[in-house]
DNA sequence: AAAACGATCTACT
DNA sequence: GTAGATCGTTTTG
C-alpha cells in the first residue's frame, strides 16, 4: 500500500477509544496502526491480536493496584497510548474509556504492509511472518519505546490508528484467554483472527458468539 | 538499599 | 512443551 494511500484512510478519532475495553479490542482487529519512523517513511500494518486490560476486578491489570509513575497513562484520557518496557522490550497499549478509568488494550500483533524493509532493519533479519508477531517484536519493528508513552493516537502523526478500507467479518474473529498473564488468566480477553499467520502464541481460541464475555 | 516481579523472547527437547 | 536471560519498575525493609 503506498503512503498516499495509507494517510489517505481516516484516523480513529476519540470517541472510538471511549467505550467498553472488550469492544474497542474486538473493533482493532483489522484497522491499521501507523509509526511515521522517518519523513515519508510509514511502517506498519493491520492488527492481527489484542488483548484487553480490564479497569475493575483484572488482577494482571498494571493499575490493579492503582497509581504508579510507570501506568499513569492509564489513568489519562482514552486515545493515547501506554507503553511499558519488560525484559529488553516494550510492550503497545492503547488507552479506552473514560478519563481516570484505567482499562487499555495491547497490541499483540500486527500483519507487516508498510514500510517492510525499514521493520526488516529494526528487527534483524527475520521472515516476514515474524517481524510484528508479539508485542515486543511489534514494538521493535515499529521502533516505538517510553518516549511515545502517553502519545495522542488521534493527531494522526508519529503514532497513529486507521479504520481499515474493508471490514474483518466477525467470523473470523476467535476469542480466547490472554498469553503471559499470571492472574486472571481465565478471562477471554484476547482476540485474534483464525488462520491468520501473523498471531502469536497459542491459536486455538472460540468463535466470538460462543464466549459470552465477548459480547459487551 | 535490596529484593521481587513479570501483559517477553529465544533456544532447546 | 520447559528453562533461562535480563532489566526497569515496584515493593519491601
Amino acid at each position: 500500500m503506498s503512503e498516499v494511500a495509507c494517510r489517505a484512510l481516516p484516523v480513529l478519532s476519540r470517541g472510538f477509544y471511549d467505550r467498553p475495553v472488550q469492544l474497542v479490542a474486538r473493533e482493532l482487529l483489522g484497522k491499521w496502526l501507523f509509526r511515521e519512523w522517518a519523513p515519508g517513511v510509514l511502517l506498519g500494518g493491520r492488527i492481527v491480536e489484542a488483548e484487553a486490560y480490564l479497569a475493575e476486578n483484572d488482577s494482571a491489570n498494571h493499575a490493579f493496584r492503582g497509581r504508579t509513575r510507570r501506568n499513569a497513562s492509564m489513568f489519562g484520557p482514552p486515545g493515547h497510548a501506554y507503553v511499558y518496557a519488560i525484559h529488553t522490550r516494550y510492550c503497545l497499549n492503547v488507552v479506552t474509556e473514560a478519563e481516570g478509568v484505567p482499562s487499555a488494550v495491547l497490541i499483540r500483533a500486527l500483519e507487516p504492509l508498510s514500510g517492510v524493509e525499514t521493520m526488516q532493519q529494526l528487527r534483524g533479519a527475520c521472515p516476514l511472518r515474524e517481524l510484528a508477531r508479539g508485542p515486543g517484536k511489534l514494538c521493535q519493528a515499529l521502533g516505538i519505546d517510553r518516549r511515545l508513552d502517553g502519545w495522542d493516537l488521534t493527531l494522526g502523526q508519529t503514532l497513529w490508528l486507521a479504520d481499515s478500507a474493508d471490514a474483518i467479518s466477525a467470523d473470523r474473529i476467535l476469542v480466547g484467554p490472554r498469553i503471559g498473564v499470571t492472574s486472571a488468566k481465565e478471562l477471554p480477553l484476547r482476540f485474534f483472527l483464525a488462520n491468520c499467520p501473523f498471531v502469536s502464541g497459542h491459536r486455538r481460541g472460540l468463535p466470538l458468539s460462543a464466549s459470552p464475555h465477548s459480547r459487551p
